[in-house]
DNA sequence: GATTCAAATATGTCTATACATAAACAAAAT
DNA sequence: ATTTTGTTTATGTATAGACATATTTGAATC
C-alpha cells in the first residue's frame, strides 16, 4: 500500500489530470482519503497542500477541497546568474566593463526604484560574453546609499551582478521582460539598432532601501525557457 | 512565543536576508531551533523545508542545513488564460477567429511536438482583443488524434485556448519566450512587420500524446512581469 | 422575512514519538 | 594504503491525538 505523501500527491495529480476528478469537482475529504490510502490524515494533508500550492486544488475549511476550475499554471522560472547560465551550457563566461562612473541617478531609474531626491549612484555598463561572443549588455545603476562598498568594488574579476548578489543583502525585487529594438546596445551585441531583442528590466530592493536598477539587453536568439 | 511554522519560516528568512546567517553558513540543527523557538522539531522542519524548496537553504541528511551560497532565484511566473490576463486589468476580452482549417501538420510544428508521420491537425489563427484593440495574435496547430472533439468545437464564444484548457487533459508542456519582428502578424496587431514583439511558443502534451503547438505574438508594449 | 446564534464539519496546524535514510566519520579488516 | 563495516547524527517522514479556525447549515429569535 502506498503510504508516502509523495505517492498520494502523485496519485491525486493523476486523478486530476485524467479527469477522474474533473475541474470544479469536490474531492473526498482528508479523512476519507486517509482511509482509502491506509495512512494518517496528516499524510494526506501534506500531499493535498502541495497540490493546492501548485494551483491544482482549492481548499477551504469546512467547504472542502475542489479541483481548480481553470488551473492557472505557474511556471517555475529559474533566474540564474548570467555566469551560471553560460557555464551550464559548457561555454566560457567572461565580462567587460564598458563604462563606470559615479553620478546622480537619472529620473527614470529613480522613479523605477521609488527614490526621492538626487541620490548618489554608480552607473556601470557591462558586456557579458559567452565563449568571447556577446551574450548580453547591461546598463546598471547602483544606489550607493544602500551599497556603499560597490563604489570601490573591483569589478574586473567579478561582475557587478555577482558582486551585488554576494555582498548586498537582498529582500525582494521585480523582473520585467519585454521586446525592444537593440538601439544603442546594438554595437556592443554585433547587431543593427533595429534588431528585436529581449529586454530584462530588473529592480532590486534591500531590507531598507532600493539597491539597483538594471536594464539587460540580451543578444539576438536569446530565449526564455520554462517547463510546466 | 512564536510557535507557528510560518513565523519560524519568516524569522529564518529574515536571518538569511540580514546575513545573521550568511551565505554558505551552517545553521543550527532542527532540534536546536526547536528548543530556541519553543516548539516541536516537526514545526521547524516544516518551516525549513519551505525555505529549502524556495532555494534559500540547502539541506542534506547528516550534513545539516546551510544557507545557499548564491541563491538562484526562482520567479513564480503566473501563466494566466489570456482572457483572465485582460479581464484582470478591467478590460473587455474578445477574440476573433481569422482562419480555421484542417490539414496535415507542417514539419516545424510536427518536430516541435515530436510527432511522427503526417498526423491530421487543425490550424487556427486567432486574434485576441482587449477593449476591442489587438492584444495578441495566435497561430495554433492542434493534434486531432489527441483532441478529436476540437475539430467541431464552437470557437465563436469560447477561444481555442480556453476550449483546450477545459476539454483536453493536460500533463505537461513548455513555454518559450523570445523577441522577434512582427512579420505576418504585423497587420493583425496594427504594427509594422519589423516591429519587435514578444513571442511565446508553447507546446502542450496530454498524458498520452502531444496536443497543441502555439505561437503567440503579443502586441507591442506587452511585458512579462515577475516578483521575486 | 430577516437576523442572530449555535452546532457540525473540513481543513490548518502543533505535539510527541517513532522509525527510515543518507552521509560523515572512525575503526577494523584486507 | 585501501577498502569495508559499523556508528553516529541530522534530516525525512509517518502517526495518533488534540485543538484552532473558518464556513456552512439550520434552528431560534426578533
Amino acid at each position: 500500500m502506498a503510504t508516502g505523501w509523495q505517492e498520494i500527491h502523485d496519485e491525486a495529480l493523476r486523478r486530476i489530470q485524467s479527469r477522474d476528478w474533473p475541474p470544479g469537482a469536490l474531492i473526498p475529504n482528508e479523512a476519507a482519503l486517509a482511509r482509502e490510502f491506509g495512512c494518517a490524515r496528516a499524510t494526506v494533508n501534506r500531499a493535498l497542500q502541495g497540490l493546492a500550492k501548485a494551483g491544482w486544488l482549492e481548499r477551504r475549511r469546512r467547504a472542502g477541497t475542489r479541483v481548480t476550475l481553470s488551473p492557472q499554471r505557474r511556471g517555475q522560472l529559474a533566474i540564474p546568474l548570467i555566469r551560471h547560465e553560460i557555464e551550464s551550457k559548457g561555454q566560457i563566461f567572461s565580462h567587460a566593463i564598458i563604462t563606470r562612473q559615479t553620478a546622480e541617478m537619472p529620473s527614470p531609474q529613480r522613479a523605477a526604484l521609488g527614490l526621492q531626491g538626487a541620490p548618489y549612484a554608480q552607473h556601470v555598463q557591462t558586456l557579458y560574453l559567452a565563449d568571447a561572443r556577446p551574450f548580453a549588455f547591461e546598463d546598471r545603476w547602483v544606489n550607493l546609499a544602500a551599497a556603499p562598498d560597490f563604489a570601490t568594488a573591483p569589478l574586473d574579476r567579478i561582475s557587478p551582478n555577482e558582486w551585488l548578489v554576494q555582498n548586498a543583502p537582498f529582500a525582494h525585487g521585480t523582473l520585467d521582460y519585454s521586446a525592444a529594438p537593440a538601439n544603442t546596445a546594438g554595437p556592443h551585441l554585433n547587431c543593427q539598432p533595429d534588431t528585436p531583442l529581449m529586454i530584462l528590466e530588473r529592480r532590486t530592493f534591500g531590507p531598507d532601501a532600493p539597491v539597483t536598477h538594471v536594464r539587460l539587453s540580451y543578444a539576438p536568439n536569446f530565449h526564455l525557457h520554462l517547463k510546466i
